[in-house]
DNA sequence: CCAAAAGTGTTATCGCTACACCCATGT
DNA sequence: ACATGGGTGTAGCGATAACACTTTTGG
């Protein structure tokens, strides 16, 4: 078969696709890894949870979709949470219905004080990750469980080497308050004291905002915000082999 | 705009899209890092080169639309190869004909001793990647420079956290080509004394065979083959700062 | 004063860089 | 013998892990 740029193209050669654009949006809510879910309405898979997503437009981006998709769903638009592809799914059979690929994107977002069931988007909630991959994600529709497990792990690998820990914060955090994100994300505990050295110190991380707050208790902690930098060297590595 | 799930599903609703699996194709020929392109014949873009690719047909899994492509045009199975997802690319006027979203895989390859030229997939052929992305890539057909450039990146990360080096090389090989493969993905030079000890070292990279060869000239080097781990711990860090 | 959390100092160890040096082959 | 590349040893340095210790708040 030819690429579709070859001497043998013809409109008529392709079969037609649907193309939706899915979304893993994870958060760290109550000391546990949480994802938006909606609830289906209709068959298959009726009664069972789904991640939000849709179809993509006739003249709209992949990205697009997926920020128009994001902002229906919880209100939030890029720049206040990080949006990037996932992957892309499109076994022939994903949906019995027809042929359909979803282009997942994953987002990471800081906890929402006005969660996302208010408003517009009624029906979307937090769940726990662990408690939507039980039983090997049998409660999730579609292949949404092999979806949601990528994004989970795509987002455990980023904490390593890029500064997005802190896209699970508010604009203004603690040290401490990132602390937890890897710890909840990882699934590890951390020595306090050595997270605050390395990430205060890895150039570009984290920049100082002179203020201080004592939300968390204790001694006040200085506030920070999100550095410039795309990428950490040296990386946070988990695991202590 | 609900998900394709929702009460408002009907198959009317959404846009027909042409679906398309296109390969960065990479290996490592005559010290340079090669892909894989192909010459066009027809309009748009008529004359110049562009990724292999095309459809993905009515009943076909997207990953079993990269493999038969790949074996079109060189003639390689996985299990030869390295092959993963790349990224999706939709932009709506991303081919002027149509609507197009293509699958962009990446695949490692070692240095074929028969070339891709030969036999059924004529008109394939290597080309440095240096030379395809010069003046930004112009060169190439539709977004296919962008594509070709996120393939590159990919591949060069994938070097340092994963065993993939081995990839570009023969089933058996030794710690010096080893290191070839990656001075020239990532264009550095690296001290051979040290990236043996460090290939060596690193638990389940690589697997001695018990053989040697002299096929590099001097003292006879043992061969290795690929190891079982899919992580190296530690990574291989590029840059010294 | 005490509890709690922030933040600093110290030490042992590990991995990496740089480079001196020896080994095994082809010519 | 000598050139060529394979492979080992070692010293210095920077990053990490483990943990003692000081600082600054609230109650």
């Amino acid at each position: 078969m030819a690429h579709i740029s070859s001497a043998d193209y013809d409109p008529a050669d392709f079969p037609p696709f649907a193309v939706t654009a899915d979304l893993v949006v994870l958060t760290v809510r109550d000391d546990a890894l949480c994802a938006l879910v909606v609830r289906r309405g209709e068959e298959p898979y009726a009664g069972r949870r789904a991640l939000p997503g849709g179809f993509v437009r006739e003249r709209e981006d992949l990205r697009d979709a997926a920020v128009r998709e994001l902002a229906e769903e919880t209100g939030l638009t890029p720049g206040a949470v990080h949006l990037e592809q996932l992957a892309t799914y499109g076994a022939p059979d994903r949906d019995p219905r027809m042929r359909v690929v979803t282009v997942a994107h994953l987002a990471l977002a800081p906890d929402l004080p006005t969660p996302a069931a208010g408003g517009d988007a009624a029906g979307a909630e937090w769940c726990p990750v662990e408690e939507l991959l039980a039983g090997g994600g049998a409660e999730l529709a579609f292949d949404h469980a092999a979806i949601l497990r990528d994004g989970v792990e795509r987002a455990r690998s980023k904490l390593e080497y890029t500064p997005l820990g802190a896209a699970f914060c508010r604009p203004e955090f603690t040290v401490a308050e990132l602390r937890r994100v890897y710890e909840i994300v990882w699934g590890v505990t951390l020595d306090p004291r050595n997270f605050h050295r390395k990430v205060t110190r890895t150039e570009g991380f984290l920049e100082p905002t002179g203020a201080t707050t004592s939300r968390d208790g204790g001694r006040p902690a200085q506030l920070f915000r999100r550095g410039g930098v795309e990428v950490l060297y040296p990386p946070l590595l988990r695991r202590t082999p």
